[in-house]
DNA sequence: TGTACATCAGTGAACGCGCGTTCACTGATGTAC
DNA sequence: TGTACATCAGTGAACGCGCGTTCACTGATGTAC
């Protein structure tokens, strides 16, 4: 046994896949170097290697457990009662939009995620694919597979709208960018049922 | 007057914010380094800050310029008497998927662009709402302001799927998505009138 | 018509800097005897 | 109980490289006389 405890390297593990999920959200992939995600972790950037082998790897990790919490969030969401509308005003909310760092790992990494090596786009794949197939559940107990179409488009408006309302300069545009996703995303849900027509 | 004709550095120019189009939504903004864009326009690096202030001014005028190319792409399948689901069908192609270099600047670009200076997100703004304003004025010539916010959804529904089938690893997968994006968007456009709820 | 000069788009080397990655080292701890 | 050694998470300097940017220079042309 050395000198910590058990935990101990699984903790700091843990505690930089934490910190740079937080990083990438803000700054993106790109802008992220090694050094500044382990500062945030309170490290140094050689202890790095000794964690994850390649700069790849723990943005594949960090995806994955991005998503996870993520799926857990809207887990906690639905235990609390919410309903589709809730979920989707928290979503496209202005405090959402204003706080990458602390949200949708999609939102903030998809375009990014889309140029990155097959790890972490499967990383990705399955952790959207397991939040769709939960949100699906959620949604129409009884026959969840007849809604996962439906659910696949809500999620991408959700996303997209997200980042419209990131990406334009004028506040008043933005918030009607978030408003008219929220819209859309209910009309979307409103008969799911043309899922079958299929 | 020197050895070129009058509108030769123009046309360098251009042809520079032309390259630089397609290499920012390939390799993405932050992945394009000075060096590769001139080269691609068959010049070396020395040259570029004859012709722009910053990596940046390059930034905001490529976006705007690609926004207004986006813009007259659409108004070309318009002339051609498209109709919504040929635009979207072409859109949320696989082909459009498979060669984001040539494809839309928004989907490639809009998260990267959330992180910008403020001049590439004016650009970006206006020039995705020329675009809406467009596909409003072609969707409901009597009324264009009334399917304003549902364009805006389906023009964020159009970006997000797009993004999602880029960034998924599993082709099956990516194409269902796409697929499910078509649907989306043809439920917004199905019942638009609803717009006048507001 | 011929020569000297001005123009200026473009070249390519260099600047300091941060990148991802490597590695010799540190030093606090647990173990062995 | 006390000392020598092994362990190993973390340090920090260094590697070559590409970044955005600067700048002295080139060389093909038009102009002046």
């Amino acid at each position: 046994m050395a000198r910590y405890g058990s935990d101990h390297k699984r903790e700091t593990r843990q505690r930089i896949i934490d910190s740079a999920g937080r990083r990438l959200k803000r700054d993106g992939i790109d802008g992220s170097g090694i050094a500044t995600l382990m500062a945030d972790a309170g490290l140094t950037n050689g202890a790095f290697y000794a964690h994850f082998t390649s700069k790849d790897d723990l943005v594949a990790t960090t995806v994955a457990a991005q998503l996870r919490a993520q799926r857990e969030s809207y887990a906690g969401q639905v235990a609390e009662g919410a309903d589709v509308e809730q979920i989707v005003r928290e979503y496209l909310s202005a405090e959402h939009r204003d706080n990458p760092a602390e949200g949708c790992p999609s939102a903030a990494l998809v375009d990014e995620i889309g140029r990155c090596d097959e790890a972490t786009k499967l990383a990705f794949t399955n952790g959207t694919l397991a939040i769709v197939d939960d949100l699906a559940r959620y949604l129409a107990p009884t026959d969840p597979a007849s809604v996962r179409g439906t659910v696949t488009s809500m999620f991408a408006l959700m996303i997209g709208t997200l980042q419209l309302a990131r990406a334009v300069a004028d506040q008043a545009t933005s918030d009607e960018i978030l408003e008219q996703g929220v819209r859309g995303v209910l009309k979307l849900w409103d008969d799911p049922g043309t899922d079958a027509q299929r």
